[in-house]
Formats: C-alpha cells, sequence, structure tokens
RNA sequence: GGGAUGAUAGCUCAGUCGGUAGAGCAACGCCCUUUUAAGGCGUGGGUCCUGGGUUCGAGCCCCAGUCAUCCCA
C-alpha cells in the first residue's frame, strides 16, 4: 500500500497529535446540546440568552484561516454551521499550541471535532458559533473531496457515478441532496406502512431462503445450506409466503420484501430490490385499485408536500383517481389497434405490420403484452390502471369474471415504468395446479423464467383461501418517480457493482 | 447480448500533428483578529485503467482486456 502525499501528511499529523498527547480517537461520549440546524433556525437576538453554552459535533468541511482568528464550516447530519474560532479564546494562557498547531495545523478537511461556545451573528450576518472550547473527535486519513457552491453554481462536484456508487460514504458526505433523498425513501416507506397499519394489516416477515422460488417469472440465485446439504433459492418474490398466511387466517398482511433475481443490470434494474407485498381478504382488484391510488396519493403528499411531481422535466400528477383502462381499451386507444375480435394469427400479422418484434413462438397473450409493452406503455405518463390481461402471463390471478381469456389483474404505469401489479388472487386450486403445469410445459420448452410447481403451496390453497385482493409496489421505482431520480442505483445505498480491481488486487479476484 | 463514449494529481478537468505531464480547487510553507464559491505570495504532488504492439520516441496510433456511463435488444 502506497499513501499520496496528502496521505502521508495526515499520518504524520496523526502521529503529531498523539506526541503532543491528545487521542485522535478518544472513546468518551462528547456530549451534543444542539444540531446545526436548530441554532441556525432558531437563533436570534431574544433567544440569544439560550444559546450561550452550546456544545456541536462534525466534520470540518471548510477552514478559512486568517492569522489569529479563523472560520470553519462545520457539518453534521442536520447540515452545516460556521464556526468563529480565535486564538486567544480557545488559548488563554501563554501557550497557544491548541490553536497554533492542533488547529491551525493538525486538523484536516474532515476530521471530526466536538466544539463549545456561544451563538452570535457575524459582521455579515451569518449565525455562528464562537468556539470556546475544541476537542478532537476523530481524525481522517484520506482527503474528501471537496464541493463549494456559489449561487446554485457547484465547482468541483464529485460527480463521477462509479466513485459515487462504490465509496457511498464519500457522496453522502459530500452530496447533501443524496442524504436527502434517502430520508426521502425511509419517509415513504413509513407512509405506506403507516397506511396500512392503520388499515389493520400485519407486517409479517416471510423467508428470504426458499427451497421452492415463486411468485413472479424470473431466474433465481442459489446458494446452498450446509447442515441440510441442499439448495436453497434466494427469494424472487414474497407472494406465496403471504398467500399462505391468508389461508392461516390473516385477513390482511404485508412485507417489505428485498428480492433478488439473477438477471442483468441497467438503470431501472438491480440483482436485489425492494417490494412491497399486500393481501387482503374478502377484497378483489376493483377494491384494490382505490386503495392503492389512495395509498399512494398519500405518500406523494406527505414526502413531496403536493400530488404533483417533476420527473426528468415531465409533470406528473398522482391526484387521484387515477385513469382505469383495459389493456385491450389501452392498445384501441394509444396505437389505434382494436384486437377485441381478432385471432392469434390475426394479432400476430398486426404486431409484425406495426413493427413489433415477435416471433412465432408467442401465443396470444404473448402478443398482446408485446403489442402493449412495445407501441403503449411508454405513452402512459400519469399513474393509470392498466387491467385486464391475459392468462398466459398470469398464473396466479383469478380468472376474469366476465371476460373470456382475461384475468383479473391490474398494473399501475407511471412514466411508462410498472410500479404496481396487483391481483384478485387466484384461491382455486384446481385451476392452481393446472396453472402451475402450464408453466411447467414453457419451462420444458426452454423458458427458464416460468415459474417451478410449489407443491406446498397448493397443499395450503387446497385448505381453503378466501378470496383475495394482492398488490406488489416497487418500491425502488417509486421512490425514484418522488425523488426525481434516473437509475435505480441512485436510491439504492449501495448498487450493486462489478468487483473493483484497486482495491481486491489481481490474486483474489483471479477465478 | 449489440453499439457509442469515457478512464490523466485527493476532486473536477485540459492535454494541439506522436516529441520534457498541465490548470483550478485541495495539500505543504509564509503573511493575515468578523471571513465566506477560492484573501495574498510561494512550493511540492502522476502506475496517464491493465497487458501487448507499431515507432528513434506513445497520455495520444493499433490489438486485446478491465471497469463505468449512455443508447438499443
Amino acid at each position: 500500500m502506497s499513501f499520496s502525499e496528502q496521505e502521508l501528511v495526515r499520518r504524520e499529523s496523526l502521529q503529531k497529535l498523539i506526541d503532543l498527547g491528545i487521542d485522535p480517537y478518544p472513546a468518551e461520549e462528547f456530549i451534543v446540546s444542539h444540531t446545526s440546524t436548530e441554532v441556525r433556525e432558531r437563533f436570534c437576538d431574544e433567544t440569544a440568552e439560550h444559546f450561550k453554552k452550546v456544545s456541536l459535533a462534525g466534520r470540518i468541511m471548510l477552514k478559512r484561516i486568517m492569522g489569529k482568528a479563523s472560520f470553519v464550516e462545520l457539518q453534521d447530519a442536520n447540515g452545516r454551521i460556521q464556526l468563529y474560532v480565535r486564538r486567544d479564546d480557545i488559548c488563554p494562557e501563554e501557550d497557544k499550541t491548541l490553536y497554533n498547531t492542533i488547529f491551525k495545523k493538525l486538523l484536516d478537511l474532515g476530521d471530526f471535532i466536538g466544539v463549545e461556545g456561544y451563538v452570535f451573528f457575524t459582521k455579515t450576518g451569518e449565525v455562528s458559533l464562537h468556539v470556546e472550547s475544541l476537542k478532537v473527535l476523530s481524525k481522517s486519513l484520506k482527503p474528501l473531496p471537496i464541493v463549494r457552491e456559489k449561487d446554485g453554481e457547484t465547482y468541483d462536484a464529485f460527480s463521477n457515478p462509479e466513485q459515487r456508487y462504490r465509496m457511498r460514504y464519500v457522496d453522502l458526505v459530500v452530496n447533501p441532496e443524496v442524504r436527502q433523498t434517502f430520508q426521502k425513501r425511509a419517509q415513504i416507506i413509513q407512509s405506506l406502512r403507516d397506511t396500512m397499519n392503520d388499515s389493520g394489516y400485519l407486517e409479517v416477515d416471510t423467508p428470504v431462503l426458499q427451497p421452492v422460488y415463486g411468485g413472479a417469472a424470473a431466474r433465481p440465485f442459489v446458494t446452498q445450506h450446509n447442515t441440510l446439504n441442499m439448495d436453497l433459492y434466494l427469494r424472487i418474490s414474497n407472494e406465496l409466503y403471504l398467500k399462505r398466511l391468508i389461508v392461516g387466517g390473516f385477513e390482511g398482511v404485508f412485507e417489505f420484501s428485498r428480492n433478488f433475481r439473477n438477471e442483468g443490470m441497467d438503470r431501472s434494474h438491480n440483482p436485489e430490490f425492494t417490494a412491497m407485498e399486500l393481501y387482503v381478504s374478502y377484497k378483489d382488484y376493483d377494491w384494490m385499485m382505490t386503495y392503492t391510488e389512495n395509498m399512494v396519493e398519500k405518500v406523494v403528499k406527505q414526502v413531496h408536500g403536493k400530488t404533483g411531481i417533476t420527473f426528468g422535466g415531465q409533470e406528473i400528477d398522482f391526484k387521484t383517481p387515477w385513469k382505469r383502462i383495459s389493456m385491450i381499451d389501452a392498445i384501441k386507444e394509444y396505437a389505434g389497434l382494436d384486437i377485441s375480435d381478432m385471432d392469434e394469427k390475426e394479432i400476430f400479422n398486426q404486431a409484425r405490420a406495426m413493427g413489433v418484434d415477435v416471433d412465432e413462438t408467442m401465443g396470444k397473450g404473448k402478443l398482446i403484452d408485446e403489442i402493449f409493452g412495445d407501441k403503449v406503455e411508454h405513452l402512459l405518463i400519469n399513474p393509470t390502471f392498466i387491467t385486464d390481461y391475459p392468462v398466459e402471463m398470469s398464473p396466479l390471478a383469478k380468472k376474469h369474471r366476465s371476460k373470456e381469456g382475461l384475468v383479473e389483474r391490474f398494473e399501475v404505469i407511471c412514466n411508462g415504468m410498472e410500479i404496481c401489479n396487483a391481483y384478485s388472487e387466484l384461491n382455486d386450486p384446481v385451476d392452481q395446479r393446472q396453472r402451475f403445469e402450464d408453466q411447467l410445459k414453457l419451462r420444458d420448452k426452454g423458458d427458464d423464467e416460468a415459474m417451478v410447481l410449489d407443491e406446498d403451496f397448493l397443499r395450503a390453497v387446497e385448505y381453503g383461501m378466501p378470496p383475495t385482493a394482492g398488490l406488489g409496489i416497487g418500491i425502488d421505482r417509486l421512490v425514484m418517480l418522488i425523488t426525481d431520480s434516473h437509475s435505480i442505483q441512485d436510491v439504492l445505498l449501495f448498487p450493486q457493482m462489478r468487483p473493483e480491481k484497486k482495491i481486491l488486487g489481481e490474486e483474489e479476484i483471479e477465478e
């Protein structure tokens, strides 16, 4: 390991601190009386009495040294506040080491310090802490990127996406909007959870390690249990477990489920992602549409302040009620193609004529799905319920009560992206077995995303499952929309990345 | 999977026709007691992603690879 010039300087500073009898990594608690925000927002001439003895802790983000007095920008979890450090105030005696050596020379940008003093306004009107004592809390050995702003313009932004994702800790320190994104993410999840708790539904935890994976069309990750000497799959969905709980008699269950899918990565796919799934007994998909739009509208209002958002310059409004349109009607309305009376061959020909990439192996349902995905989906900007999907695409959804060949299913499409998927759940065990068997036929034909038959799940349904409405929400995508983030990596703290050669060293990543 | 683009100092980036590796900020030294994107003056700092090749000579050209970003499937 070789050190850069700046790293060497910091290691020397560290040793000098130790030589001066200062512990650069003290163990004892540093008592913080205020946050930077509290001081900045509440301090004024009237409240000055309450800010005579204030202690703050955080990172040094900027030092402006001017001889015997200096200004420091201290950053805590809330933001930044300016410190005013005067030599003769922190060093009242003859010995000026604390200011001249420790503060001016041995402390660097990125170091954590704790300070105590009184709050005042500087000449230019900035709320500042006049420091009376200063303590080193943690020495930083690597230089942070220095990001500065003036009049909305950013200088030397830490903007390289690879570095930001690989070193999220640095990204969080220097890019405040990143912290806001993840605070909003937490609020979004909290808001959804509150809504469902208020409805009386039970939050549950179901297995991540599953002997049979199911609930979605995807390839799983495989792992191995040593003691049981068997393969286990990381869940691609928790759906079949939540339905078992409905069989068991819970009438409303939900789970924020980290799912794992062994597929490619791009702007909207990460191998692990978060879905929220909700199942409510005795309801159907019509009821679930209303529940969904109300719950999501409320999230947007709570987190964003209003129902209208801007995503990449595009205005999107989550105000209810959302448009509801069947898939077939949507194809008619947006693609100008009426397939309601067509047979498979006609649909195939029409699809090909429209330039949709289809082939002979596709059945009627798949063809319709392809046309929708290619010609309609990207046109749906405001959240829209697309209802009534072909049965072939939906092996876990109940057959439509009146429309032949379709199931009671909806997706919510927003900005061309699927953010929700829901059904009147299939609770007929005979039909469910048949659907699984149809999936097995697809699997035999080489579709490695087709579902596998889950005999225990079928047994559960055979014991009797009430009519149930189920919903899945793609949490990452919802967070992307609300935070105006254009890559899933921007809403995941640690997105999956290929190993970093520089850190691992050649020999460790050899096969 | 296919295509395009990129990787140079801690960060953001220049680098002409193939001819000594550059800037700003950060760092280091000196000056400065209410400053504030970045006060003034000075000094250091490089595996030019990796490995081959062409060439008297490669950051630059060629080949292969790694990683990333964007677009397409």
